[in-house]
RNA sequence: GCCCCCGUAGCUCAGGGGAUAGAGCACCGCCCUCCGGAGGCGGGAGCGAAGGUUCGAAUCCUUCCGGGGGCGCCA
């Protein structure tokens, strides 16, 4: 019996009590009632609040609701007993065979469990880290990385359709002021001032001396549009193949020169300019987003002629919505959060409904401490910490674990030691480590001959029962991530997942000791064992989190 | 000045209106004849303040106090 099962059978029993006349509803008999799990011990296997929230709609007292609905309720399969508590809480126990076919469900649904179609039919886009090609990754782009990536994911497994994509500013002077940073390396001259200083900038002027070894020969002005689009290529190829080895894969990696080159740019403005949302004031042309919410009107063409980030911005919107998106999601820092406001009013003057549009999602910052110092700059690369020195000095999936397992939008400060530890006390490890450990109770099983087979009413053991609710509950930890845009839920859920697994192995001998004979127990708990490494296994991948079969 | 985020245990953080507010670090204890001790079990200590909504508030609303960030014809 999962939560959901229940919440059906409790809406049911409703339905009928209301059918009968027992109770009259001022309103619908809800979808689906809140079942959850009860913190307390003495609570039941779960506990539903139903009559709590419906006795005022029935007009009886809750405590009355609540007896009407247990006698009911205590009736149906797979119903142990049902109590009513405190002002008209329903305690619910659950036969052990009704509970224990979750692990067969879980093992029959294999890969497959935890998705649901809770997102079916949105069509939703998400775009992060869109940093700049004009230096390497760093701390910030790296939370987004591991929270977007992950969010994407979740978002799949709820059923939505869902592309990643990542947006290059590869286009207006910060590319002139880069291509000319790396020049002046090359020369051995004086960056520009305003240029880019990092060390890495030195790396890159190598790199495309090696790359085109001519290039110094050409006439000055096409060496330095050389220059720029070498660098270009090779720094964003470095930001790619960083991302691929943090597991972060983008389905669009979309370049703003783009909509220059097809005229979207251009288009655009007219439609707007036609639709009454631009002005011109002081030889500029302003878009009027204030008539949509936001603080203050927007420059989209300075008066030096120069289209501004926020010309390509509005006609990269309507590209995404031209592809089909019901939902542009965005992962900002918070650094951006500016940005808000004119994203809203910007889908507001195409005629879009930001609130169903436009998402915005704001994550604050990542401190990380070593050795009770703030981990700040790079090292190598003269400029932030980047995501090069993080993979090497915490790991891939340390990395990726920690950082999507707070919500991102509160401000968080790690520290690398914890991150690495090899201990139980690291959510990461503790984490894999019972994946790993599963996985070796699966195959020290199949050493002996003993295969895991479906007896759910042996599971009576109460580890055996609460590790059972613990593998029912993933469907609806990835369904309310995803609706939440809040991937840190699962590996909270992870963790609780793992420490019930370790209490039920603390408490139940799994395989047979000594010369004993393999008894169906034994192979029911396999099929426990063996749901659990199911649970664990998807809940990580969701992650982007291996699932070691060894560690 | 205006806008956004945050304020929960000594520290780092969870807790999408529900019963006695949780975890890790740190501190103090307990448990090893057998499936991986890289483990398990227990202890102390907390919702910034004041109002409001509600049967019920850490959670929703208002105000105040503290901390961070943002407010260009920058990107």
């Amino acid at each position: 019996m999962t939560p959901a099962q229940l919440s059906d059978l409790i809406v049911a029993s409703l339905a009928d009590l209301s059918a009968e006349g027992a109770i009259t509803l001022s309103v619908d008999v809800p979808a689906t009632v809140t079942v959850e799990r009860p913190r307390q011990k003495g609570h039941g296997d779960y506990a539903t609040n139903v009559a709590l929230q419906l006795a005022k709609q029935a007009g009886l007292a809750p405590r009355d609701l609540a007896g009407l609905l247990s006698e009911r309720l205590a009736t149906a399969d797979g119903i142990a007993g049902v109590e009513i508590a405190g002002p008209g809480f329903l305690n619910i126990s659950v036969e052990a065979a009704a509970q224990g076919v979750v692990a067969d469900d879980v093992v029959g649904a294999g890969a497959a469990y935890g998705r649901s179609a809770t997102l079916a039919g949105e069509r939703v886009n998400i775009e992060f880290i869109s940093a700049n090609p004009t230096g390497p990754l760093h701390l910030g782009h790296t939370r987004w990385a591991a929270v977007g990536d992950a969010l994407a994911r979740v978002l799949t497994a709820a059923g939505a359709h869902v592309e990643r994509e990542f947006y290059i500013n590869d286009r207006g002077t910060q590319m002139d002021k880069f291509g000319d940073s790396v020049l002046a390396r090359a020369l051995g001259t004086d960056v520009p001032e305003d240029g880019y200083h990092g060390e890495y900038v030195a790396d890159l002027a190598r790199a495309v001396l090696d790359a085109q070894p001519g290039i110094l020969e050409l006439p000055e002005a096409e060496r330095r549009v050389a220059f720029r689009e070498t660098a270009y290529r090779i720094q964003l190829a470095q930001q790619q193949e960083e991302l691929a080895e943090f597991h972060t894969t983008f389905d669009v990696w979309f370049s703003e020169r783009s909509l220059h080159d097809d005229e979207s740019v251009v288009d655009n403005l007219e439609k707007l300019r036609s639709e009454g949302h631009l002005y011109d004031e002081g030889g500029a042309v302003w878009m009027r987003t204030t008539d949509f919410g936001d603080d203050r009107d927007r420059v989209l063409i300075r008066s030096n002629g120069e289209l501004t980030y926020f010309a390509s911005d509005t006609a990269y919107y309507l590209d995404k919505r031209g592809r089909g998106f019901d939902r542009c999601v965005y992962l900002l820092g918070a650094d951006h959060h500016g940005y808000v406001g004119r994203l809203r009013a910007m889908a507001a003057c195409a005629g879009d409904d930001p609130d169903a549009h436009v998402e915005v999602l704001i994550g604050q910052l990542v401190t990380i401490m070593q050795g009770g110092q703030e981990l700040k700059l790079s090292k190598r690369a003269g400029t932030l910490l980047t995501l090069r020195e993080l993979i090497d000095l915490i790991g891939v999936d340390p990395l990726r674990y920690t950082l999507a397992r707070y919500p991102a939008d509160s401000p968080l400060t790690l520290d690398a030691a914890e991150m690495t530890r090899q201990a139980s006390d690291n959510p990461v490890f503790s984490v894999q480590y019972a994946h790993a450990r599963v996985s070796s109770l699966l195959r020290n099983g199949r050493e002996l001959g003993l295969l895991p087979a479906s007896h759910p009413e042996l599971l009576t053991h109460e580890a055996e029962g609460q590790l059972l609710r613990a593998l029912a509950e993933l469907p609806r930890v990835v369904a309310s991530a995803a609706a939440l845009r809040e991937p840190h839920r699962v590996a909270r859920y992870l963790e609780d997942t793992a420490t019930s697994y370790h209490r039920f192995y603390e408490q139940c001998r799994v395989l047979p000791m000594g010369d004993q004979e393999p008894s169906d127990l034994h192979r029911a708990r396999l099929r426990l064992v063996e749901a659990t490494r199911v649970a664990l296994a998807n809940g990580l991948g969701l992650l982007g989190v291996s699932a070691p079969d060894r560690m």
